[in-house]
RNA sequence: GGCCCCAUCGUCUAGCCUGGUCCAGGACACCUCCCUUUCAAGGAGGACACAUGGGUUCGAAUCCCAUUGGGGUCACCA
């Protein structure tokens, strides 16, 4: 009764999360490998919804991390209706839909005894838990009164309106998990206690829905992470009860930050508050937070600023949020191949030093025993090499039209202030030095900023314009003359006129910073005479006049 | 604290199952130099790991045990 479901039938794996607008990185690996397993093996990768939480309902309607997913290229053949995917015969995919299925079973359970009825509150079962905790000892539901008491006072306190959970009675002996990943393990008779299976509220937890839901949806294979590692056991004896298959499982390793701190949502807020902190801030920068919000937020800990509310904040006051959420990453400017690929190596690798592959690759590659049992620090570092890599290694108009679309998308303001003509050009200039798609709208904010608004770094001025003998500014100057004559302003032209001068001083720095630092405000640019080439004549002559102006 | 799991460069990992070809390979980061109109990018070098202690064996990163360290889990959250 304990075998495995045979090879021969289709693979059926499934990414079960919380609803959520957004998708963490760790559940988009795990996303990745159910998908790449069940894809790669000609078989079936369900997306279902475990939304058995009513207190955390109120965004359950929230399947928003579903663009995430498809941000990263994995559909799902079955699933909640989204955009034209999703649906199959297994439905409905949202658990809090599926109460009377459910219900079919607790009923099967209570008739065959495996199940009972428990009235302790909550609050006497904390008190509990926190004398075992007290003791040092683990707590342990045995739940022996509520097994002695007779049915016909059981049906009285039921009828009466008394609130009470539905346990599982966990049968004698040590349970034993088999995983794919990390082997067998057993864990002794006594250590999975009588756990709830239906809450108060009529809801199933999470243990049993699971456990019903993949029965029912022909789940053959369950990739998750290992912090569920134990709850296999409940898994399995509950399984077991009903007369259920058991799935293969395979329990991924964590990933983790760099610090060796488990990786969360909370992460942003940890940053947010330090930096607020470290600022002194008491009250939130006008049109940022609602200071009630901000107050509230800011007395306790234990909160997190909404999602939205908190990047507005960390904007106003300077501070960068980590990137903790597959959307976070797509803003960023990463790319949702390399995003993938560099996903995958964190716990799984395809041997024989292959380490760059797209998801066609890894469909056909990936299997579970070369997943790694090892916890992941997420190496940020790396990514971004891989973005790099992934960048320049792209055609020209391949890189224009993702820069382009993602400006569109992030930075309208930026290119509604440049022509086709000088976006293509930035795009040119700034290719081969993109580690990411943002980085050229980060980096040259010179260019939308207007002739007149521009302002000087004053430690560029000081170095390149005002010191030197002869100063900077005089072959600026000499420069603007030169530039004065041009008629025609092209990178090439621009280089071939201000090539000689530039060469009679000895080199071209010596007259490229001083005109960098004049037509930027600052000492980074893309080339010096693309950047100029981009700005055209007007603003360039514009701004090299300001500068001298200034002085 | 109980239970479970894990342990190769700073990091992701290859090698481990089927001991010798490993004085341990790749990648990112780091250091040095080169190139250079800034920032990057690029080129050439370099440093860097089998947690510790016992076994087994002619021989151990590879097998066994212990220790240490790390993690997970002990909810009417998933």
């Amino acid at each position: 009764m304990t075998d495995s479901i045979p090879s021969h039938q289709s693979v059926v794996t499934r990414f079960a999360p919380s609803p959520s607008g957004h998708l963490h990185v760790g559940g988009a690996r795990t996303a990745l490998f159910c998908w790449a397993f069940a894809k790669g093996r000609g078989g079936k990768f369900v997306l279902r919804i475990e939304d058995t939480d009513q207190k955390r309902s109120s965004d359950a309607a929230s399947i928003g991390f579903v663009k995430d997913l498809l941000w990263l290229g994995i559909d799902f053949d079955e699933g909640p209706e989204y955009e034209g995917l999703g649906g199959g015969a297994h439905g409905p995919y949202f658990q809090a839909q599926r109460l009377d299925i459910y219900q079919r079973y607790f009923e099967q359970l209570l008739a065959s005894g495996d199940a009972y009825y428990a009235f302790e509150s909550a609050d006497e079962l904390a008190t509990l838990r926190a004398e075992a905790k007290a003791r040092n000892q683990p707590f342990r539901y045995t739940g022996e009164s509520s097994r002695a008491m007779a049915p016909a006072e059981v049906k009285r306190r039921l009828a009466g309106g008394d609130a009470a959970v539905i346990r599982f009675h966990t049968p004698p002996g040590s349970i034993t998990i088999h995983d794919e990943i990390l082997g067998d393990a057993t864990l002794p008779e006594g250590e999975v206690d009588d756990f709830v299976i239906r809450k108060a509220d009529g809801f199933p937890t999470y243990h049993f829905a699971v456990v019903v839901d993949d029965e029912l949806m022909g789940v053959t294979h369950v990739l998750r992470a290992q912090e569920h590692f134990n709850n296999s056991a409940k898994h399995i004896v509950l399984q077991d009860a009903l007369k259920f298959r058991r799935p293969v499982y395979g329990h991924l390793p964590l990933i983790f930050n760099p610090d060796g701190s488990k990786m969360s949502k909370r992460d942003k807020d940890k940053v947010l508050r330090k930096a607020v902190s470290e600022k002194g801030l008491t009250a939130p920068p006008a049109g940022t937070v609602d200071p009630a919000i901000f107050s509230a937020w800011l007395k306790d800990k234990n909160t997190q600023l909404a999602i939205d509310a908190a990047q507005t904040l960390a904007q106003a006051i300077g501070a960068v949020l980590p990137e903790i959420n597959v959307d976070d990453f797509r803003k960023s400017g990463y790319l949702p191949e390399v995003i993938c690929n560099f996903l995958s190596l964190n716990g799984w690798s395809p041997g024989g030093d292959v380490e760059k592959f797209d998801r066609e690759f890894l469909k056909k590659s990936f299997d579970l025993s070369r997943v790694v049992k090892t916890a992941a620090k997420f190496d940020r570092n790396k990514l971004l090499a891989f973005n790099l890599d992934a960048i320049q290694a792209m055609g020209r108009q391949d890189f224009i039209a993702r820069v382009a679309a993602h400006g569109r998308d992030m930075h309208p303001e930026f290119m509604v202030k440049l022509t086709d003509a000088q976006f293509r050009s930035l795009c040119d200039a700034s290719q081969e030095r993109s580690k990411t798609l943002d980085d050229l709208f980060r980096t040259n904010t010179f260019i939308t900023t207007s002739d007149d608004d521009l302002t000087w770094d004053a430690k560029a001025i000081a170095k390149f314009i005002v010191a030197g003998e002869p100063a900077g500014a005089v072959h600026l100057a000499t420069a603007r003359t030169i530039l004065q004559e041009c008629d025609e302003w092209t990178v090439s032209s621009l280089e071939a006129a201000l090539k000689p001068f530039a060469e009679s001083l000895g080199n071209v720095g010596k007259i490229a910073q001083p005109l960098r630092v004049a037509v930027c405000g600052g000492t980074v640019s893309p080339p010096i005479f693309d950047t100029l080439a981009i700005l055209g004549k007007a603003s360039s002559l514009r701004r090299i006049d300001r500068c001298l102006e200034s002085l």
